[in-house]
DNA sequence: TAGTTTTTAAGTAGTAATACTTATTTAAAT
DNA sequence: ATTTAAATAAGTATTACTACTTAAAAACTA
């Protein structure tokens, strides 16, 4: 908590009428109050510097330094100020980005005003808090790998076991220890799977191997 | 669905007194028919090529041939029979492989009969089925990313942008084309970040790379 | 049994990456 | 203004991988 015995939070959003109306409903809130407002991502780093705060609000789509990049450089200077993300975009890829840099919440802004506030008190207890829209799709995700799942029928036995010790991080020679065959058969069976994929470097043969849960 | 207009299910579980109690509560459905028991991933292949059925119930944790390998087997030979996962396992890496495989529906042993149950009306209906419990270890999955954050921030602003391309499948060479340096400023890069990462070649590269969202 | 696929393996040449070292220029911090 | 850190780049030698080709056992399928 910051200086007083209030939850301080700051709003990031470009559109004025928006923050105006996120502000009201969130101040008749006992308890939380709205220190400062930004429309972008530079004003909401400079509004950080100047005014104590707890918690800030912050949409992903705005001008001149967008939401991500904007997290990054809090995080940077802050790692304990909490962050929730507001927005309307509900795909995977956002998400998965604003997790992966740190997020304590990802709320959509087609969720009920109850569930932002709901999540707001969540990250004043230091929990995290997410919309369900976006947790099931996280899910989805990862079921959908299965549609691919044909090219991984097309390995043989021999050419998943090499692959997956590829992924694991062993050279050629590693793996041609490990199996006790010749180097040049594991080039072999490397090359083949290669071809059968259509892939051609490491990284996508790694991408691929987890992407099917082989490692 | 089989030959009748009963929904013909099989049974994989290696104790004997679930299987039971299970067909028991199964049966009590209309609709609902358990044609086949089996104690695990053997005899639950066998089963499969001797009666006919819509959907395989299967255990995880099974002696001769496990849960995962027996779902391999099955999608091996016929890709469009219906896999749900009953287990107890509600670890991260069991789900995901599951999910990885191609299951219709992970429940949890410690769920509620009726959940059970509501699972194989939707795995019928076309549709999948998790476990909250299971689903939101998903999530917390993603966002535990996040302990280990510090690593990231050892990095400077040029050997991430490296990292990504690397990442991306890209060569050094490649690399310094479209960063327009040398390829030698490359190899310092990357040579540097896998110093500070400590990690020793680009199958890790890649995998620290999607854990921290760069791709 | 004959045919196919899989697994095994090598030759040769070329490309890519790593392990060291050293060093200059530019940018940021005290 | 001076130290520190970051980005730049090259030399040299070694190791790892790829792109072709060819081919013989072994396993499985018809």
């Amino acid at each position: 908590m910051g200086s007083s015995d209030e939850y301080r939070i700051i709003i990031a959003d470009d559109h004025q009428v928006f923050r105006i109306g996120l502000k009201g409903l969130i101040e008749e809130v006992k308890g939380l109050k709205v220190v400062a407002e930004a429309g972008d991502g530079q004003e909401l780093i400079e509004a950080i510097e100047e005014v104590e705060c707890d918690l800030v609000i912050i949409d992903l789509s705005m001008p001149r330094m967008n939401g991500l990049d904007a997290i990054e450089e809090i995080r940077e200077r802050n790692v304990d100020l909490k962050i929730m993300v507001l927005t309307m975009h509900k795909e995977r890829d956002y998400f998965r980005k604003a997790l992966a840099k740190g997020v304590d919440g990802y709320i959509l802004k087609d969720d009920i005003f109850e569930k932002i506030i709901s999540a707001i008190k969540s990250i004043q207890e230091g929990r995290k808090s997410f919309s369900e829209k976006v947790t099931s799709f996280v899910v989805e995700d990862y079921s959908v790998l299965k549609e691919s799942e044909i090219s991984l029928q097309l390995l043989t036995k021999r050419e998943k076991e090499v692959l997956k010790w590829v992924a694991e991080g062993l050279t050629n020679k590693g793996i041609a220890t490990k199996l006790e065959i010749s180097v040049r058969t594991v080039e072999a069976h490397r090359a083949s799977l290669m071809d059968k994929l259509d892939l051609d470097n490491v990284q996508e043969l790694v991408k691929f191997a987890i992407s099917k849960g082989l490692v």
